[in-house]
DNA sequence: GCAAAATGTGGTAAAATAACTACCTTATAG
DNA sequence: CTATAAGGTAGTTATTTTACCACATTTTGC
């Protein structure tokens, strides 16, 4: 909502340009405000502020308040707060988790559906899957593994660049190979993408949006820049990316239909004796 | 604000009582309603809804109406839905962040900051430190391996069940191993917990609350129950995981001071030469 | 145990406030 | 100088709130 008034706002004329700004001073309290004080605090006339209110599809003034009053909500719901010094445990834990949320709520906003899709036709079809990452990124092609393992799909994963090279280099059409790299410039990612593309492996990236890796495979599933890289907590995109994986994992479940759950049934089962028993055997280790 | 008014609904006399029930039917509609259209669908007179409205630490009905509002905007935000066998892919990615987002929230609303300060204690004092998971855990071990290496603290992971077991009964005081199981009811973890705890080691789980895993620790860092253990949604708990590694990662860090700047800069610096370089380096893999 | 007072509950009607409409003035561009 | 758009004034309508009254329910004194 503010940002579509700011957004509005040059293409305005003078006095309901002079109501946009009073509400962008201060736009909480005009929440509380009855029309004839914004009236007075833009110093424009109440008609004019009604005509503004209807140039946002509100029915009216009342209506545009509560447009307002829940936007105001979403927008400051989860924000991103930099840890400072002296933050006591209770403010550094909810920062972060705040934090963390904002991330995977700015990637969800963000996603594109069609590389998403375009991604789990070409996992489900695979006759192999291999995820390929490096340092960080090489527990979340550890993680990928398992997640899609359980869901009794043909997959490796490497996190070193030798075994990454050799298996790149051997790979044929058919084979699937996700790349994960958050920044997307590890050359070595970047030249294993590459060697993997020419053989005729299907290459999906999975990294961050327009970095030299993105601009080296066929299919590219951005993660947003995160705009706070404070040194205290760099690594919310991962996050981002475990996410995406699980979307993916669950899009090819999902088209792969019924026959799964047999499957999924078998997997639980062979855990059932390394575990303490108890009612409601949940579905993670 | 729907649950105060469930709440408070026992309490109310006749007439108020229908408001509430009128408000509760329907809430997204209130917003949208006058004073007297609400009275008339709670068949009751428009003073009694003033009266009720005013119960709620609201200045009168318009007032309301924006609380009612907001409320609405902070409940339906982030909601578990479970995914469907013919959802889009819109659909379902949409659904799985949302209640990834939705996981973390719960964790962030319900998270024990006391343990989460006792086990930044006995971090930031550690000899050593161990990080243990088997299975989809065990890339979590990894990746906290990672980010505390980072942060240029004595750390170790294993993923395998005899690891494990050597180095536990090979610990003693001083050092930290940090078990981390979703179920907490994987019998070698449980073992492995307590003879780490023999050796004097201090034993920080990771895991489900009241699970028998947490039973057996000295320092619980519980993760709340998943409500919708959906077959194609289960994993939303390892996000919850890395999230609370991430805090105790950086609360170690503040109550380390200044010296690791100059650290992170060295780690930094060192994978320079891997990257193809860009303005505004960013701090992860 | 009963009656009377007191308190609580809920409605009517009128007053006050807020929002909206119609219309008129002023500015501005052609 | 006219046409048109912008913006304000004033009046109307809608909405909310207040004040007050009637009825019911409970409490208390005898």
């Amino acid at each position: 909502m503010l940002t579509k008034i700011r957004q509005k706002r040059d293409q305005l004329n003078k006095s309901e340009r002079k109501v946009a700004d009073a509400i962008l001073l201060n736009p909480s309290i005009v929440t509380q405000l009855s029309i004839a004080a914004l009236a007075k605090s833009a110093g424009v006339s109440e008609p004019t502020v009604n005509r503004f209110c209807r140039s946002f599809m509100s029915k009216g003034f009342p209506d545009f308040k509560i447009q307002l009053a829940k936007s105001l909500v979403s927008g400051s719901m989860f924000v991103t707060r930099s840890v400072e010094q002296d933050d006591s445990a209770e403010q550094y834990t909810d920062k972060i988790f705040t934090s963390t949320i904002a991330t995977l709520d700015a990637a969800r906003k963000q996603i594109d559906v069609k590389a998403i899709s375009t991604a789990v036709d070409h996992l489900m079809q695979a006759k192999q899957i291999a995820f390929f990452g490096l340092g960080a990124s090489g527990s979340v092609a550890r993680d990928a593994q398992h997640k899609f393992f359980r869901f009794n799909l043909p997959v490796v994963a490497y996190d070193d660049v030798l075994m990454q090279r050799m298996v790149a280099a051997a790979s044929h059409t058919g084979d699937v190979i996700v790349v994960i790299s958050y920044t997307g410039r590890t050359k070595d990612m970047v030249e294993i993408a590459q060697l993997a593309g020419s053989t005729g492996a299907t290459v999906i990236a999975l990294t961050l949006e327009d970095s030299p890796l993105a601009k080296v495979c066929p299919i590219v599933l951005s993660v947003p820049h995160v705009e706070n890289t404070d040194v205290y907590m760099p690594m919310t995109s991962r996050l981002t990316q475990l996410t995406i994986l699980d979307v993916l994992a669950t899009g090819v479940t999902l088209r792969r239909g019924v026959g799964f759950h047999q499957h999924l049934e078998k997997v639980k089962q062979s855990l059932k004796p390394t575990r303490y028993a108890i009612e409601g055997e949940a579905a993670e280790v």
